[in-house]
DNA sequence: CATGAATGAGAGTTCATTCAT
DNA sequence: GATGAATGAACTCTCATTCAT
């Protein structure tokens, strides 16, 4: 029984290895740039050892893919311990850029790169991004019931907020920042966010004559 | 000379038609599916012929790269007539996107792609695309100064607002916008950047006293 | 002993579990499509215990080969009951003719398929295909010596009966027989076997006189 | 104009040492154990260049089966000058088997090898092979409507008297005839042919009592 | 006895690029 | 100026086979 399980573990650290370095790679050379021999390479395997763990390609792209929302869902739900609905929402937008920062190579894969939309688009699998979306714009709609927030359209409040922290993140990790000095980002990151939050709401009542 | 002149002429024009056909090829296909021999097919000459006005593959990229920065300016010139600041603020901010929609392949290629980013570098011509952030970063100077913005770190608004414009043109170019229908679209993307403009500036003075 | 034997009997199972399914296999995808590995999943071990019980692909194929002679050879036998020499060969077509159609992936390996020829020609083991050679060659030398059979040179009347069969199904299993419908198939390949022999033999009483 | 065909001309040839290298290493090793690479190797070029010629493998093998059909077809109708239908019917005969041992590599792949069937089936190609087969049926009517011949089902009469060239050429053409001395294979295969149609139409007033 | 893990070799195919003409 | 012809290098993926366990 050890065995089995052991034997299980070891091959699940393999496909680890494998996503891991995929994703490093990806991030390094644009998805369509990165092969299955660089892969194997790089974990100094051969290509078709990869094989024994992935079906093709694209089964390691869209493993990472799902496994970048089910990240990001998974970290949006830890602001529900958060009461208060404005607060909650601001939470929700530090949260999700911590996760692009830190994952970047995950965001990029979720939001950005080219290649998957399609499969995952005949995959159905959106549904995994859905939710996501979803949870920001229940979180929007509590907000506008609670008086917190202009009432608009829900949904393009929320695809607006969205589109914000998306827009923030995409740029850096696409490297269109350049006139910023590299260390200083992090910063102009949360800044910038601060930023925006800020000028929606606080400044409502502080800045008025 | 007048000879001279007409062949100069002449190698404009291929280049002109080259450049053309590889930006259709690309917005259609997507950069890395885009081949020489494609676009060679498209303006039926041989691949060969390619080689006679570009470098290499790169060359072109790197050429529709430079264009496309060239012509959002010019686009974000046109705002100067307009006296008031905030409202040549938002004005470039309708600009940008109208420039983002109709030229989807240019800005895919300015701000998404990750293929131009490292030869740019390397050839120091940020320059081109500094240009554009100076100037929004000026606007927004003058708004702050007549005190129609609120005070902060001008390079951190001036990121802010382009971070939201470009966050929504980039969920849709790169197809991140499926839960709203296709049709739907380009008034969402509208609706989005009043939205967001409304919201920090109008509400300021509605909601107040 | 007792253990050695079971073992033994156990051994000879399995090697008869893979060549059943080896052959299966080979008949719904023809020789050159099936791997060691389908064989392997269909019997639901790993692909390597398959070399346990056989040397390689190879020699799974030539077993079948020497299997598919054994079997020919013994139904050629079971004609050995009729007296009469022309009945007799008459027989012997169609046991050939059902041997094949009821198990055209033996006979395809026997008599069609390319790859088994050169291995066996180095193992000099074509005796076994021989040995119903002249089984045949037999039998027609007695229907000459009896006067059923035109008088001709034994080894060219031989080669002539067998090329018959042999051209009726060997069309029909590599599929050149489409402009016939498919369920016709087997009454056709009856018909020209009454139609040959009874052309040869038959109306030579009928239409004389 | 000149050059214009030249180069033409020389892509005909370039077309043609393909095919016939094609060929004849498909006789060698087998349909799939012949690679681009092999070809490409025998007529030292490198294995893109086959793709300038041909769009891939199949069209290849497509190519050649097509191009043996139409040879066998001239061939045929060259026994159209022959009056009467039974001496050409006997023609027909010669002609196919001198056409089979003439090109083997041709035969092979019309009537044996398995690769092609399928492609050629969805292409509704297989027009060309019915041609022949048509032809041969035409005649064999006529020379039972001149009572030349057994009453019987043409179709069957048809499909017996291919297959017994067919059984012929296919036993020698895959190497199953090791019991005839390689030198005797010619004569043999004539022969035969003499006793067949011999036995089933001369023979009938010749040999009774 | 059985196998999981691994791989070298090789399949078809595509591409950017070069160069003699 | 334009190109037909050619190719080296690379791609994804498959297979028979081996070997330590």
């Amino acid at each position: 029984m050890g065995i089995k399980e052991r034997k299980e573990l070891e091959k699940q650290e393999m496909r680890r290895l494998i996503l891991d370095t995929a994703m490093k790679l990806f991030l390094e050379k644009g998805l369509e740039n990165v092969t299955i021999r660089h892969i194997a390479e790089k974990i100094e395997y051969s290509p078709a050892t990869i094989y024994l763990y992935f079906k093709d390609k694209d089964d390691i792209i869209y493993t990472l893919h799902r496994e970048g929302f089910e990240q990001l869902y998974k970290l949006q739900q830890t602001t529900l311990s958060i009461r208060d609905p404005l607060e909650r929402l601001r939470k929700q937008g530090e949260v999700y850029v911590s996760f692009a920062m830190e994952n970047p190579e995950y965001y990029d894969l979720m939001f950005i790169m080219r290649g998957p939309v399609k499969k995952i688009k005949e995959m159905k699998e959106w549904d995994i991004g859905f939710r996501s979306f979803e949870f920001l714009r229940q979180n929007i709609k509590e907000c506008m019931e609670a008086g917190l927030f202009p009432e608009a359209n829900i949904d393009i409040a929320t695809f607006s907020l969205w589109s914000y922290a998306h827009g923030i993140v995409s740029l850096i990790i696409r490297d269109r920042c350049t006139m910023f000095p590299e260390d200083k980002i992090r910063n102009i990151v949360d800044e910038a966010l601060d930023f925006m939050l800020g000028t929606m709401f606080d400044n409502k009542v502080e800045i008025k004559s």
